[in-house]
RNA sequence: AGGCACGUAGCUCAGUGGUAGAGCACUUGCUUCACACGCAAGGGGUCGUAGGUUCAAUCCCUAUCGUGCCUACCA
């Protein structure tokens, strides 16, 4: 027997104290900076990480993403590659604008006092604040980002390409002011984007209009409509009847349409009809945006306040009529009865007068949606507005057609696959951005105006023109303008990106990766490959890769609002971050939503505890063994089967590593560390040692160092922090300062030999089930084994089953339990074997359904059709189950004698 | 309305044209000197439904139902 030895590792992995420790060594040792790389002309992975919002904190979308990101980089970075994970923080234009206000509003500082410049001022150094404790947090995380090389949004590195980029657009014509219909946000009294409009199903009414017409039909109409109180009237009759959601809207209307094919309209296509109360005359369109099935089939056209009816006022020269004013209210346009109310009063206003006029034919609930701001209760008003736009499809240049063509072309592998399709769509779906807001928190467009007389004079340009009398423009770029740059502005930024060379391609650019969650990415992935293109004349990313949301046990999605978020803060103090990063991996599938709890977290924990007490099981058996490293063919057959179990697990995880199937080469090495290593391996490795020869001890010692540093290297990207600790604490597996210095390829060579291993569990587990069933598991017990092995396979059988060899004859027959696998039949010395008949008797039933299942097989067409080595497959499988049946039942005739 | 995804054990998810899998949960036994955050042995599924192709379908095709998401519309 070896003597007793300890471990120096504690009881349980201290998280706590020791992640800090370790990410603050890993930095201060500089690995994760791109130049650590032992070769200064290896490949480079870089990605530009999505910066998050500089205005909060960070929630677990963003450990999710981040999470994906640091196992890609550490990987990389173990494969010997220059690795360069970028981070940085975004200012977030409106997003922060409105945090930092409502801050300032708390502490009762009144806004309107500060001059734009300080205020300006206050939330840089905000964001700044916020950035600090946000990088705390990433690190608490375990990120392997260059710090070095972290941006904000607003640097003037990036500043300075985002004026340029939006100066030679303009040059190129590519950027126009013009009005045109925007999303306007009545609280936050700027234009915003799309993306930052919610829709939200509400109960409206839909109430039914009718509009005179000018020239009343002479011949009554053999269509008719029927309105939602049962009444039936004639088409033409009272009118045109048209349906609404917005009635206070009829005051900005210019035109009423019909679906072309419509026969009920048909005739009255072109005749002219009167919107009540304004007594505007207005024409009656065809166009086929019409849906003839909703309502009446009539639409009343306000191209100043609805998306669709822009367009259709584009198309037919509608006059547009702005009834509805920047601060919510009517304007004089609507008529003086009703300027100055606001949407709500002036609704019931009109529905009042309509009434009184005989207008109002019928009204109806329905449910629909209405658009919101994104934090709920902001009103969003579509008007038309003096605004910036790009043109995504300018003829003969079109952003969306070159960027169109890239995505198409499959320059950018996107995972999962199935999201090209979208990504296509999202590209072919967009509108003219509109890039100006009213906000002062931002980039200010770098345009110029001076009045001459009734002319006004415009110039792009950082600097003011000579002479004077010129005035900066007060908006703001929108925030997705600069962010639709980060992935190259960020690398030019640091000089490894020259962005006036086309194509820029590099070995830093097109970047190697994108990491984005489903949400966001599309709108924001649309922006960055628009711009990119149009700067550099290639792709942003070689790969994209699309992460799901994070939902609760319940499958709802986390937020702040519904109070079933997890703090990351929170359960990394509780449970590690490994545990975290564990348990946003784990079942992750690329593109699909992942349900996160706090028991998951909790139960992958364990898995961080298993590590740390197997180290401490082979540091006690191994720490007085000296190393002479591992033989060429190791001579013990549990030696040969684990090394070749880790090169097959070795290959698996690098081929899904490399598919960017993260989950699936977690859930494998999972599998192989606790079933394969653990649970069989290493009870193994206990018997050599304690029980083998000095040779057994050398060899088994020297090959668990060896397996379970490889294991260490491969869990690395995912468990970080438990991973590095014990490869610096456990005696004999550090080779090189930090785990990042290791090489994730190793050569290994063909491990040679018979899988004998896999007769051995055979065996164990089949004594294993009768000893459990007969509840005898922890008595040591006689059993006959059939066949000659060597000696270490007869030692770990016995000792692994807990049994002593004995012949088949020196068992009495009422105590001998016959058992068969395949290598024929153990004898199980044993009290009380007619308990275990039941078991018998179940084997039996599932060895004759078996036979039968392929003897049906084998007598029908598969025999002549199926290749030949699965028929002989079946053949063998047969006389198995046979052979096995055969056994029970002679087994099963002694019981019952 | 259109598009996409998903539907496999109680839960979360793998998977393959030829014997249905894992983790968690559950049951039973075991404080065997790494770990009870553990070990061992078990129970549990006609792979959403209906057709089709095939010698053979959980897998391929068609239809259908259910769930989720996206886009458009909701005048």
């Amino acid at each position: 027997m070896s003597e007793q030895s300890t471990s120096s590792l504690d009881k349980h992995f201290n998280f706590k104290e020791r992640e800090a420790a370790l990410y603050t060594a890993w930095e201060q040792a500089g690995i994760f900076r791109p130049e650590a790389a032992s070769s200064k002309s290896a490949p480079v992975f870089n990605i530009a990480m999505p910066p998050p919002n500089a205005n909060g904190e960070l929630h677990l979308g963003h450990s999710y993403g981040y999470t994906v990101m640091d196992i890609l980089g550490r990987f990389h970075r173990l494969a010997g590659e220059r690795v360069l994970m970028l981070p940085g923080k975004d200012h977030a234009g409106i997003q922060t604008q409105v945090v930092f206000e409502k801050k300032l509003q708390a502490e009762k500082v009144d806004i309107k006092s500060i001059p734009t410049a300080d205020l300006y001022k206050r939330c840089y150094d905000f964001c700044t604040d916020r950035a600090k404790y946000m990088r705390a947090q990433e690190k608490m995380l375990g990120l392997s980002a260059d710090w070095s090389r972290e941006l904000f949004t607003l640097d003037p590195r990036l500043s300075d390409i985002v004026f340029e980029t939006f100066e030679r657009m303009w040059k190129d014509g590519l950027i126009y002011r013009g009005s045109r219909i925007i999303n306007w946000s009545v609280f936050s009294q700027t234009a915003i984007s799309d993306v930052e409009v919610e829709y939200v199903e509400r109960d409206g009414g839909l109430w039914y209009l009718s509009y005179p017409l000018v020239q009343p039909l002479t011949k009554s109409s053999k269509h008719e409509l029927a309105l939602p109180d049962g009444r039936k009237v004639k088409v033409g009759e009272l009118g045109m009847v048209t349906a609404t959601t917005r009635p206070e809207t009829m005051l900005g209307d210019t035109a009423l349409a019909v679906h072309p094919d419509d026969e009920r309209y048909k005739d009255l296509v072109g005749c002219e009809a009167i919107v009540p109360l304004v007594g505007r005359r207005v024409r009656i369109i065809a166009d086929k945006r019409v849906d003839p099935t909703y309502g009446t089939g009539v639409i009343k056209v306000t191209p100043a306040h609805d998306f669709a009816d822009y367009d259709m006022g584009q198309d037919h020269k509608l006059e547009l009529v702005q009834v509805i004013g920047k601060d919510g209210l009517m304007t004089k346009e609507a008529g003086a009865e009703f300027a100055g109310l606001s949407t709500k009063q002036c609704r019931e206003a009109v529905l009042k007068r309509l009434a009184e006029e005989g207008r109002l034919l019928a009204e109806s609930t329905i449910k629909h949606k209405v658009p919101v701001g994104e934090r709920g209760k902001d009103v969003i008003e579509p008007l038309v507005s003096e605004q910036w736009f790009v043109n995504v499809d300018k003829a003969g240049n079109s952003l969306k057609r070159r960027a169109l063509e890239m995505v198409k072309a499959g320059k950018i592998k996107i995972y999962p696959a199935r999201f090209q399709v979208l990504f296509e769509q999202w590209l072919e779906n967009l509108r003219d951005w509109n890039i100006s807001r009213q906000i002062w928190w931002g980039h200010r467009l770098p345009v110029w105006y001076r009045k001459q007389g009734d002319k006004e004079e415009v110039h792009v340009g950082r600097q003011a023109p000579a002479g004077a009398g010129w005035t900066q423009d007060t908006d703001t770029f929108d925030t997705w303008f600069s962010s639709g740059q980060w992935a190259y502005s960020t690398f030019a930024a640091h000089g490894m990106v020259n962005l006036d060379k086309t194509p820029a391609s590099n070995e830093f650019f097109p970047s190697h990766t994108m990491v984005m969650g489903r949400d966001i990415l599309f709108f924001w992935a649309c922006r960055m490959l628009l711009l990119t293109t149009y700067r550099l004349g290639d792709v942003p990313w070689k790969n994209i890769f699309f992460t799901g949301l994070i939902r609760d046990e319940h499958g709802q999605k986390m937020s702040k609002s519904k109070g079933n978020g997890i703090e990351p803060n929170d359960v990394i103090s509780r449970h590690g971050t490994d545990a975290l990063r564990l348990s946003l991996v784990m079942g992750a599938s690329p593109g699909n939503d992942i349900i996160v709890s706090e028991r998951k977290i909790e139960g992958y924990s364990k898995f961080i505890n298993k590590l740390w007490n197997a180290a401490k099981l082979i540091e006690m058996k191994t720490c007085s063994i000296h190393d002479k490293g591992l033989p060429a063919q190791p001579t013990l057959a549990a030696n040969r089967w684990i090394l070749r179990e880790l090169a097959r697990v070795h290959r698996n995880v690098t081929q899904k590593m490399q598919e960017y199937e993260i989950s699936i080469a977690a859930d494998e090495l999972y599998g192989f560390s606790w079933t394969v290593f653990c649970d069989w391996y290493l009870e193994m490795m206990k018997v050599l040692i304690d029980t083998g020869n000095d040779a057994y001890k050398q060899e088994t010692a020297t090959t668990v160092r060896e397996v379970f540093r490889r294991i260490l290297i491969m869990l690395h990207p995912f468990v970080p922090y438990i991973s590095e600790e014990l490869y610096q604490k456990v005696a004999g597996l550090k080779r090189t300062a930090f785990l990042a210095g290791e090489s994730w390829d190793y050569k290994l060579q063909e491990v040679e030999g018979t899988d004998e291993v896999s007769e051995l569990m055979e065996i164990v587990g089949a004594i294993r089930s009768v000893k459990s069933a007969l509840n005898i598991s922890s008595k040591r017990i006689a059993v006959s084994v059939p066949g000659a092995r060597s000696a270490e396979l007869s030692l770990l059988i016995k000792e692994l089953a807990r049994v002593d060899f004995v012949s088949d004859a020196q068992i009495p027959g009422d105590r001998a339990l016959r058992k068969p696998f395949s290598g024929g039949v153990l004898v199980l010395d044993v009290d009380g074997k007619e308990n275990y008949q039941k078991r018998l008797e179940k084997d039996a039933e599932l060895n004759r359904s078996t036979i039968a299942g392929i003897e049906k097989k084998l007598s029908g067409e598969f025999a002549t059709h199926a290749k030949a080595e699965l028929v002989e497959r079946e053949r063998e499988r047969l006389e198995q189950s046979r052979k096995a049946l055969q056994e029970i039942e002679k087994e099963l005739a002694m019981m019952v004698q």
